[in-house]
Parts: structure tokens; sequence; C-alpha cells
DNA sequence: CATGTCGATTGATCTGTGTCAAGGAAACTT
DNA sequence: AAGTTTCCTTGACACAGATCAATCGACATG
């Protein structure tokens, strides 16, 4: 089901062969500290669509993303789905210190991930503090990113949904992308419709209608079905009902 | 405004006089570490409504609460509010290397927080790794709140919504009190009806609506405004649209 | 005692989003 | 090339929850 394959040549954000070096997890190791950060880690790579673990799986391992999007999913008794997580490059899953997932891990794009046997990745952050005061602030980010996404789900309109998600996108895929004149961006989108919904607590249906509708708008324009521009930022910001001057730096 | 006050005899549940000893922040730390943490510590009191940090404030301590109840909330610029924190006696505020709120914290009920000057404690957390492990714990636990939380926003109803809530409260203060006989819970609610509304997505007309309902059907009894009895805890936990068997501990 | 305030309840009506259904475009299979 | 599948769009209609409004009880204040 996973295969396991050799070391990538390149990932969009990793410095050298792996983004657990520079971000995720050991910015500030010495180099001994890198040396059996290396010995232990390995990767592993998943095809669109395929699910990386079930819910209540067994997960010994602990990895961070190198290429392309995963999803943490939470199903009810009754089938309804909510996400509540978006892994992208150089982002952290698994929690040491607990032997099952509690989410469905799903690979919405090929993905490639940086992998840590549990055990001796524990044994490692006892070691070197470095390490788990890297993970703090990298989890206090995605608790930030939660309560965003809560105030998304619970008090947005579908439309401030829609142009919110797209902002999000919109800017980490800009980060990486040369810069069109004047705040125009292109991107392809990496989620599904259906994934869109579970991301932003809607149906399929509204989500489509609402794309559509921002399109009419002339907020952003469409290409095939996944290729999106917005031709002007700030314009789309405005949808979101989020803050506009600032943004969350303030 | 925030005045000072001496040291509380006793909290609910702190050894001692301070919950950062046994669980917030120092499980593991030895006496001289223990020390260390008594000399920078503080504390401050709230009354009941009183907002103890406006969004984007400076604070410039971290606190853990050891009575009473506050709430983190976030607030669009058209009004629209909604809560993303809501912390209970033991749980911890603030955190290490930002400088100001992102939130406005509010004391539901008056409200007794043990505080620490940031600098200080960063200093402290550089020295002893168990408590950046400690506060990496908590915080992924509340990472894993925070997840449950948005599939609540994002996909129950109404009424899943307020079972939801009320055996959240029912279990913090189970743990609390002498259990009645064959799992009947009694409490006092400790939010408003609008606090809850801004818990759950809500207006406050709905969810008194749908409290209303959940009286009506025999699912809690209601005394006064505020006082809650849950005659079968089993029967509140099938509205909620959780899993029944096993729970979260799976 | 009258008055005002705050939190909560309840009713009437409106509306945004869900539900159900049909169909289209592109990619893949045989 | 025809059929199948996957992903997406659009329409018609239903309904859960929002909105607007009136009222109530408890409590405080002058």
């Amino acid at each position: 089901m996973n295969r396991t394959v050799s070391i990538p040549k390149t990932g969009p954000q990793s410095c050298g062969d792996c983004p657990i070096r520079h971000r995720a997890v050991c910015a500030r190791c010495d180099d001994e500290e890198l040396v059996q950060l290396e010995e232990i880690k390995f990767y592993r790579s998943y095809q669109a669509g395929q699910v990386i673990a079930w819910s209540a799986d067994r997960m010994d391992f602990v990895a961070s993303v190198v290429t392309g999007i995963a999803t943490l999913t939470q199903t009810m008794e009754d089938g309804r789905r909510q996400m509540v997580g978006l892994l992208l490059p150089s982002d952290f899953v698994g929690r040491p210190g607990r032997e099952t997932a509690p989410y469905d891990v799903t690979a919405t794009t090929d993905v490639v991930m940086c992998c840590f046997r549990k055990k001796p990745f524990e044994e490692m952050m006892l070691r070197t503090p470095h390490i788990g005061q890297r993970l703090l602030e990298m989890t206090l980010d995605e608790l930030d990113a939660a309560r965003e996404w809560m105030l998304l789900l619970g008090r947005k309109t579908a439309r401030e949904k829609i142009a919110s998600l797209l902002a999000i996108l919109a800017r980490r895929d800009a980060s990486l992308q040369l810069r069109e004149p004047e705040g125009v961006i292109s991107f392809e989108l990496p989620l599904t419709r259906e994934a869109m919904s579970e991301y932003l607590g809607l149906t399929l249906e509204t989500v489509s209608r609402q794309i559509s509708a921002l399109r009419k708008d002339g907020i952003i324009e469409i290409r095939g079905k996944r290729q999106i521009t917005v031709p002007d930022f700030d314009r789309l910001l405005e949808e979101t009902g989020d803050d506009t001057d600032g943004g969350f730096l303030v």
C-alpha cells in the first residue's frame, strides 16, 4: 500500500532534501544532532486520493510533509465529515506520546512525507530541547490557525467561506510563485469541490454555486475546473469578512 | 481595573494554592525549580463580565486559571462574534514568544488567575525543559479540543450543539462533584445564553429554544435559569451526535 | 412603589443553505 | 468509438435556523 521511495531530489520548500531540517523541527540543532535526525528518518510517498491513516489506526511514526497536500478529517457515525487539518509542505503530522491517529489522514494530491519512527523521535526529543521548543511553536501556530478556522465555520457566510479559503490557498501559493504584476495571483486548486465543502462546513453544491458567483462578479477567473486566477487580491480579501487592514500580524 | 489579591486559601482543583504546581506546568519539576516558579508568580482576580484583555492588547504575562471560567473570543468588523477558547480551572492562557493577545479574553464568572511575567517565565522555560514539554502536551490537548469544536461548528445541528456543550460542562463539573446515583449530574451553567450562542455559532434565541426542547423531551431538567440536572447522562450523550461507545479515549 | 435593566423565553416570518435531481465535460477503459 | 467514471454545474424546492418583535421574571435603583 505505501511504498518507500528514495530520497526525492527537490521539494519546493526544502533546503536540501527535507523541510524538517530548516523549518519543521530542527532549525537550531547542531551538526551532531542533525546527523542523528538524518539517521532515523525515511521517506514515504502516497498517491492522490490515497488514505495515509484511518482514524484509530496505529500510527507508529510522526512525519513532515515534503511535497503535496494532505488533510485531517473527522467523520460522524452517519457519515457527516469535517476537515480539521490541511497539511501543506513543511507541516507536521502526528503527536508524540499518542499511539493512534484520531483522524483520517488523506493525501489529496500526490504526497511525499518525511517520517520518523515515533520511539527514536521521542528519545531524541528528550535529549535535544530545541526540537521540543520548535514543536511547541508549530503547535501554537496550528492552534491559531484552528481558531481562525472556527470563526470561519461558526460565523461566516458561504461566500465569505469560499473567499477565505481561496485567499489562504493563494497566499500559500503566492510565496512560492513569482508574483505577477499588481497582486495578480494564479494557482491550481489542490482540492476537489467535495474536499472544499468538507473544509468549509458546506455542501459541495453550495461550494460550486458560490465559486460561480465569485466568477460572475469578477473576483476570480477560472480556466478548466481547477486553475484559478485572482486579478485583484485585495478585492478577494474584501470578500472574506476579515479585517483587511493589518491582517493577522497586528 | 484589575486588583491584585492575596493568595487564595483554596481552589477546587489545586493541590496547595495553585494548579500550576500539579497540572498546568510543572508536574515533574524538582523542589528547586518549584521554588523558582513560586518566586515569579502572582495572583490576579477579575469579576464576572470583566474583560481581562482586549484583542491586540499588550499581554506581558502568561497565566493559569485557578478558579472561575474565562473565554477567548474573536470579533469580526461588523460585530459577529465567535468564541474560540473556553478556559476552565487549570487551563493556560498566553503564548510565550508573543507580545499581544490575538483575542478578547473575558471572565464569564469571577476568576482568579495565577500569573507569571512573560520574561522570567520564558527564561525559566529555557532552563527547565520539563516546563516546555508540559506546555507542549497542554497545547496539543487544546488543539484536539479545537478540532472537536470544529466538527461541532461545521457539521452538527443546533440540538446536537447544545447537547454537546452541556455534556462538556457536565463532564468537567462531574469530576469535581460527588457523583449522584446512576449517572445523574447536576451543575450550574457558567455561561449566559449569549455566551453559549457565541460558543456554538448560533443565535441566542436558537440556544434558548433548543434548551427548552431538551427540557420538554426530558433530557435535562432546569431550576431557575442556570441550574441544570441531567437525569441520564447517556441519554444526553445520544443527542450529541458523537460516537457513544469508546468516547475520545479509543 | 414605580422604574429600569438584564437575561431569558416565545412567536411570526424570512432567508441562506441543504436536499434532491438532471445533465455536462473531461479522462479513462474496453 | 462507445461506454463508464469522476468531477462539476445548475435548477427547483424544502427546511433549519436567523431575524424581528413582544413579553416575562428577577433584581437593582431612585
